[in-house]
DNA sequence: TCCTAAGCGAGACGGTACGTCGTGTCTTCTG
DNA sequence: CAGAAGACACGACGTACCGTCTCGCTTAGGA
């Protein structure tokens, strides 16, 4: 159970070791006990339910222990959902070529999560973050703004392939709200499952927004730019 | 705010009235009272923080008068959102004979009124969904399904007219999902903001989503539909 | 000295009934529950070990229905001690025509109280009048004064028949103070035994200190002696 | 803050010092630390208030240095209350040459000591010992008896000098109860003070007490009358 | 001069009581 | 009967102290 985790002179660094820890030190097995509590409960009974009694509890761990560190249930949340990727880094940067492919691998593997276990976990923080922008500015940081960031990657590298254009009617960034849009509002209305043919249907459209002759082109296009004026 | 009670037939009409209704009849006062309340902490101190008791004492009520007509929170803040449309239903139903104006107004609409009263409702409603089939499927029949069938209209009509084609990369539910997608995604996550100018952007790129000639057409459709098998 | 308990048209006061009472109206079961709850545990676990929420939950209470009516557990004690002469009063008053035997028979009874239900109770709520104006004034009026006044009587009544003198060296007051300090200083301190051997000695001491003549040697010694076999 | 850290005959005695003592020695710094602390806090805040805590961390001491040495804030005040006397050794033995000044010399002095620091300490102590054997045992040890034992030796000296006689209604016990139990009594539920004056009558009235004819005595009344100008 | 041992300040740990608040049910009186 | 008032049993909230446990650092005696 134990793990060395000494972050005192790991690597050497004998410069800015900081104010000098003092006392027992943190305990890691703690904080992942009530890591993993809280992303079990909240699968199991929801966001709504998670409470932190109960996740300290099933942690077995003393309340303030678990204050100690994360002042809402919120921030145990985000610690655990930052540190879900590291288990698999590998399908979050797909790259096969064509870009198509790419965005349907990615959306495939992202879906999958949100139907596992961040699921639940992710609708209730974005539904918690309306009405709170310090916690709508995390979410965006730490687990909102890589994704995105990843999918924009794959769709500039296909405009840099010549694959895609970004043209006038659609910019990037409209595409990505696009893929994720569709995911949230699923994942919130439920009136559609949030699956693998999604993923191909949103890679297919989205190649079809993205493509450079523009279809609605003429007329429309005109009509959009007139709209904005 | 004072009405006077009984306004409904009371006492007069004894000719096919059903199963009689005996005792004092319901307060109209009280519902209505107890409906603003709702809606105005809803909107003042977020979903989240919305209170049986709450409401009650907001609007001058005994708990049990509103535990007696609503089991929940939820149910308040439904027929609340139920009933808000009827005050502006011409909005609503927009026929300019363009689509894309068409589209470009009805989401202009529905944006105003997210940013508004409905918002922090809606979107809290929609995570105390998860998880909650029933209320989803309640939710999916008074608030998500409706607004949904407007815009799917004025795009059937978009196709019957032959301004837009439903083609194989994507299909007018598709095309609805995206315009409410990147809404709710931009009202959670607040990367941008949920403004006029995303409805014409919305407006547009539908267009072009549906437009007959396909930009991508070719291998993209064959790929759709090859992943689709 | 609350006896009738029903505050509301008791005797059949119908005018000044107070500003009419609305609601549940309190669970006279909850308070003596609790009542008896916080008597039970004190005397068995200790009056440091007494704790709201053991109260509560002894009594099968709801914390807040302890809290409501008693803010601390002081308060609830003093009540149960208020209460208590009730249940016996006529030990309370002896009148046997000799001084001595009614301060004999007052203090067999009272010694006996406090070797029971009432001893830790009352030694802790008096450590905690320590530093506590209030709380001590409270324990002065319901508990300490009303046994003073009790002995007082008696022996107001012992100087009128002429049985004893309040002389220059000892007045009643210190003499009352003779016979409740001995109790307590051996309840707390115990050193020899609170019990009936004891009453019949502080009857003969306080006779030989108020006797007038000093010679309390003959009858009241005598007497003294009787009393003991 | 510095002190010397041992005063004790450490290096020195190499004879029967028993197991020799190893490791670090125990700081005397920290010691007294801890002791002052603990009469400092209790004297301030109250006995209830006591905290080991509290102690730790007006010491500047590690809890776990207190808990060392002390199993219970208990512990803490016992030994505080021990090395207190050594301070003002002359005043605990009067030997005036009279019983009644010797007593009420001895009296005044340890109304003085109850009033000021040892009060609030003493009472809550005996308060704890209520329901705890062990407890009452060491204060019986430590604190009452001695302070009996004192009062008793006066009592003894008078009586083989004549002054006093044990007489058959009060024993010198109960006398010394009776001195005793009234500055309890007053202590804990404060209906009158402790001051010099209640020394002088107790002086008086442990005289007439234990006058062997009983008289509120001729010289002895005098003598009472004389002290109280 | 190291080695072993124990005391020390610090502070995290698993617990538990605190007093408050919201839940949903109930029980009274008034319309 | 509906409604308002509010008491009820229940349980989560976030805080404080409990007594224990690890840390790194003295500070001694014995090797």
């Amino acid at each position: 159970m134990e793990i060395p985790e000494n972050s005192s002179k790991a690597s050497g660094g004998e410069s800015g070791e900081g104010p000098a820890p003092r006392g027992r030190p943190r305990s890691e097995a703690a904080r992942r006990a009530v890591l993993e509590a809280a992303l079990e409960l909240c699968q199991r009974d929801g966001y709504q339910e998670l409470t932190m009694k109960g996740i300290a509890d099933e942690a077995g761990v003393g309340r303030q222990t678990v204050y100690r560190w994360w002042p809402t249930k919120q921030d145990v949340l985000i610690e655990v959902l930052g540190e879900l990727p590291h288990r698999t880094p590998d399908r979050l940067f797909p790259d096969t070529g064509s870009v198509r492919d790419d965005v349907e691998e990615l959306l495939t593997y992202t879906f999958e999560l949100t139907r596992g276990v961040t699921g639940r976990a992710v609708v209730g923080l974005m539904a918690d973050a309306q009405g709170d922008a310090e916690l709508s500015r995390r979410l965006q940081e730490s687990v909102i703004g890589p994704r995105r960031e990843v999918l924009r990657q794959i769709l500039e590298r296909g405009v840099r392939r010549g694959e895609l254009t970004e043209g006038a009617d659609a910019s990037l960034d409209l595409a990505v709200d696009f893929a994720f849009g569709v995911m949230w509002y699923r994942l919130l209305s439920r009136h559609a499952p949030v699956d693998d043919e999604l993923a191909a249907e949103l890679a297919a459209a989205l190649e079809k927004l993205l493509s450079g002759d523009g279809g609605a082109g003429d007329g429309a296009g005109a009509g959009a730019r007139r709209h904005r004026q």
